[in-house]
DNA sequence: ATCTGTTTTAAACAAGTGTTTAATATTTGT
DNA sequence: ACAAATATTAAACACTTGTTTAAAACAGAT
């Protein structure tokens, strides 16, 4: 636990990110929350925007790396879409503000994800995709294209997670309740999402 | 299209409050956007939180204007939630970056929803969570709370728009493709959310 | 204890921030 | 035409920003 003044500084600097996004936070705000003087946050990583693109790089990893470890394996493909949703219901349930800090950043700096296609090309290089096409080809699976698919799955994992302020507000329900909404549209997201890619499946 | 100094601002304003967020810009990046001087942002409207506040509620409107008027129409249940997807996907084709600042700013600054709490209940009013339950106990529409009902079609409209710089990068796909990938998308969406609120229609 | 390199600090720096002021230009009403 | 009100400007204000500097505290080795 006794973590070095660096390791402390990146873990302040991770969540006064998260929480704030890039730019609405300062280097003074971060040594603070590591308890530490502000010329330390430099002396370690040069710079802010060094050490946020190091904080960022970790959260993408961190991002897409159960995305990557489901796909990786070798069940079969509604095994792989089922497992891959309720892990990520379960990611976002401890780091539910990750996708809106992702998609954020980008938004507004799209250059900067050019350092991070290597991490991206994880995903492609799992597999997934080409094994998509081959189901598709014998008719097992609703012909749509891999772009869609995707969507379709992050949409209905990412989402529910990224709307809790505004869902809150508008149907007037506590954290708590929000919450219990969000395991159980982890179900319906499954069968939906299931039972859309593969019309022929009994029920 | 002569407009006056004060709606210039407003228009700037707008313009970079979405690309930039209310955190990432300046005063005079906004003056200058509208070509007129710094102090005038404030002779205006006296400060720039006070501006943003009045950009954010207007937004806030638009965001919710179409959905609203669908919902206070009185078509059948399947094409309100038909046509309403349809006119989200219309509306965000528009202003895709839409989404992504409301809900950014909503995780930054939750108190700040505070102020919007009629706008909101505009949707509430409307009636059309009153007639989805009616539906549910006639068993004509699937059992599952309003709360996620909302969420499975705002997930299924409001991401593939939040998510386009990351998904441009991991597809590798150039802005124009990705543009025929959402428009396809909005029947997926329309044809998967019917499919699964109504399980029992023919298809 | 003294020297060595490393870590930490307080202070300063220039640049940029939101906001105000006081003077000037422009419009408006008479 | 003139005077009152409004609109616009350049300049200044106090403060915060990221970053650097130069000195101090600390550690380990000899």
């Amino acid at each position: 636990m006794n973590q070095s003044a660096e390791e402390k500084i990146k873990h302040a600097a991770l969540r006064v990110f998260i929480q704030k996004g890039s730019a609405n936070c300062t280097s003074r705000e971060i040594a603070r929350e590591a308890g530490m003087n502000v010329a330390l946050v430099n002396y370690y990583f040069r710079s802010k925007s060094k050490l946020f693109a190091l904080i960022f790089e970790s959260v993408m990893q961190d991002f897409l790396k159960s995305m990557v470890q489901v796909f990786s394996s070798d069940l079969p493909i509604r095994e792989k879409i089922r497992i891959l949703i309720e892990r990520e219901f379960e990611f976002l349930g401890q780091h539910p503000e990750i996708p809106n800090f992702v998609l954020n950043e980008l938004a507004r700096n799209p250059e900067a994800i050019d350092g991070f296609i290597p991490v991206l090309n994880m995903v492609n290089e799992s597999g997934v995709f080409d094994e998509a096409r081959k189901l598709q080809e014998r008719g097992d699976m609703r012909q749509m294209d891999i772009v869609q698919i995707t969507l379709l799955i992050m949409s209905n994992c990412q989402y529910p997670f990224m709307a809790q302020p505004l869902m809150k507000v508008i149907h007037g329900v506590s954290n708590e309740t929000y919450k219990e909404h969000l395991t159980a549209h982890k179900t319906h997201a499954v069968n939906m999402v299931l039972g859309y890619l593969f019309p022929n499946d009994k029920l």
